[in-house]
Order: C-alpha cells, then structure tokens, then sequence
DNA sequence: AAAATATGTCAACAAGGCTGACGTATTTTG
DNA sequence: CAAAATACGTCAGCCTTGTTGACATATTTT
C-alpha cells in the first residue's frame, strides 16, 4: 500500500469515527421520545424547509415513500409535524414543524452545532472553508447543485399561516 | 438563529450528503455479496488491525457481541475472516482476513479512497490537515486518544503464519 | 375523457440493531 | 487450590427501519 493511499484510509476511519460520534448525542434524546435516526432527519429537514413536498424528502434521504411514511405518521400523530394542501397543485401535502416540532428540532440539533463548534475553535476560517469544500466534493457530482441549493436554504421564512 | 449557528448547520447537513454518498459505493458492491454494511465494517477494521480481538472490535463498532456475531459467523462461514486462539491468552479468538477477505476488503476501500482523492485533488497539503483536524476533534473527546492510536495502526504487519 | 402525477396504504419480508439468559474455556485472585 | 472474573459464543425474542409489489384516491395535464 502506498503512503497516499494509507493517508486516504486514515480519513475514511476519520470519516467513520467522527460520524458515529456525531450522531451519537442526537441519539441519545430521541431513544427517550421512542423515536430513532429517521425521525431525526424527518424534523431535520422539514424544518429547515419548511413546505417541502413529499417526493423532495424522498429524495433527500433516498429512502421509499413506505419507509417515509410510516415514521412521517408518527411524527404528525405526535404532533411534531402537519401537513397541508399545496395552493399551486392540491395532490400535494406540503409539510411543516408544529411549534413543538421546532422545539425537539432545536433541541437536536443544539448538540451538534457545540460539537462543530468545539471541533472548529482553533482553527482558522480558513481551515474551516477548506474542510467544507472537501465535504462537498465527497458528494456525487451530480447532486452537488441539489445540494448546495439545499443547504443555502430557499423559503427561510415560509409563510405558515 | 444566528449567523454562526447557521453555518454550522451547513456544515451539519454537509456531513450528512458526504457520509450517504461516502458509504454508497461500497454498500452497492457488497449488495451483490449478499452482504450489508455490517460486513463492511468488520472486513475493514480486521483488515486494518489483523489480530484484535472481539472485544476490541466491539468497542470500535459499538455494537453488542451478539449483533456483531452473526454477521461474524457469516463472514467466517464464507471464508473471508478466520480466528485464531490468542497466544498468550488462550480464552481469546484473534481475527484475521483469509486473501479472499484481504481482496474483499481491497475492493471496498478502492472507492472510497477514489472519492478522498477527488474531493482532495485542487485543496492543498494545508487544507487536508485542516480537514482531518477537525474531522478529529469531531470524535468524543475521551475517544480521541484510542482513535489515534488505532488510525496510526498497531501491527502493520503482523504474522499469519 | 384518458393519462400522468403526487401521495397514501396494505402486506410480507430482510438487515441489523437490542436485551436477557445461559454455557464454556481460561485466567486471575484470594 | 478453589472461587471469581474474563473472553467469547449462542439461543430466543423483539424493535427500527429499510425493501418490493400491488393497489387506491385525488388532482392535474394532455
């Protein structure tokens, strides 16, 4: 094995490592509710796009409309999300947090925010510019555009009524 | 939220898209074995550290002994890993890669180091220390050092017989 | 009016986690 | 040396979260 190679599988353990601590704390919180991983990404992006549709959710977590749909009940009869009809095409549910779904969705991701910001103190914001362009290109190329127009975040300020 | 908190959940959902698309090639290959994820972790870490010990590797995965038993079984029963009786201790079952565990593992890792490579190429030598630092610092803090350790890899060549 | 789309749902199944209980070598300890 | 602790394995049952396939309903598009 090369040198350049053994340095690449020291950030894939790095990658695992720092993943599985990552998600760790999270974990933690939603076993109390009965809720799991899924439920998490659920609130996680809902509430970051709020009005998101269906399929768009699907898609972003590569997972099946069963699979989604069985969790998505949960978090609506616990009301932690609602749903409702899209003005422009009404075979739409567009979802929404309800206020206590922002709640549990802060309270998640509060842990995560301090682990990324104890893991950047000391570093310059260089160093931390870097790290999210290397983040980035880890992802497959042809959703690279998806993504990045996820993450800017589109209706920050959706209008819910 | 603040302006800081929300580049912070950038970089939260970053790691998110990277880890799913990190994991997507080798999952699709083993996919074709009959294999899951479960498998892939176990063929890596024995890869890296041949001879250690159930115990430590539960630790590494943390998982308990009777997930990672079956699908143990099942990789020794196929003839990519096999164990030995530990020298000093004889109450311990040593693990090891046979060659076909060896080019199993070989053609999960070539992706993923693909995939560092390409998200590296373009970043300096700076930018990819950088990276793993805070990679690092991402892993709990009483972890770090064991992490360390592990990723520097103890017995780089160990005998087989 | 017919076809396509967005979503929901039922059923059966699989992977891979979990807990609890128990068994067997082997080593350590009092 | 006997007893306790350790390293590991295994049986049984359960849970979460993913899958495929088939079918239903409402709505929009053609």
């Amino acid at each position: 094995m090369q040198a350049r190679e053994k340095q690449m599988v020291e950030l894939i353990e790095l990658l695992f490592f720092a993943y599985r601590d990552f998600v760790s704390d999270p974990d933690e919180i939603l076993h109390e509710l009965g809720f799991g991983r899924a439920h998490h990404r659920i609130i996680h992006f809902v509430g970051r796009n709020p009005g998101i549709r269906v399929s768009e959710l699907l898609e972003i977590l590569r997972i099946t409309k069963q699979s989604l749909g069985r969790v998505l009940r949960e978090l609506i009869e616990s009301d932690h999300v609602f749903q409702r009809e899209g003005e422009a095409d009404r075979r739409q549910r567009l979802l929404f947090l309800t206020p206590k779904g922002e709640a549990l969705r802060n309270e998640l991701v509060r842990p995560q925010i301090a682990r990324f910001e104890e893991a950047m103190s000391g570093s310059g914001s260089d160093a931390e510019a870097a790290c999210r362009e290397i983040l980035f290109r880890l992802i497959n190329e042809d959703d690279r555009a998806n993504v990045r127009q996820l993450i800017a975040g589109r209706a920050e300020n959706a209008v819910i009524d």
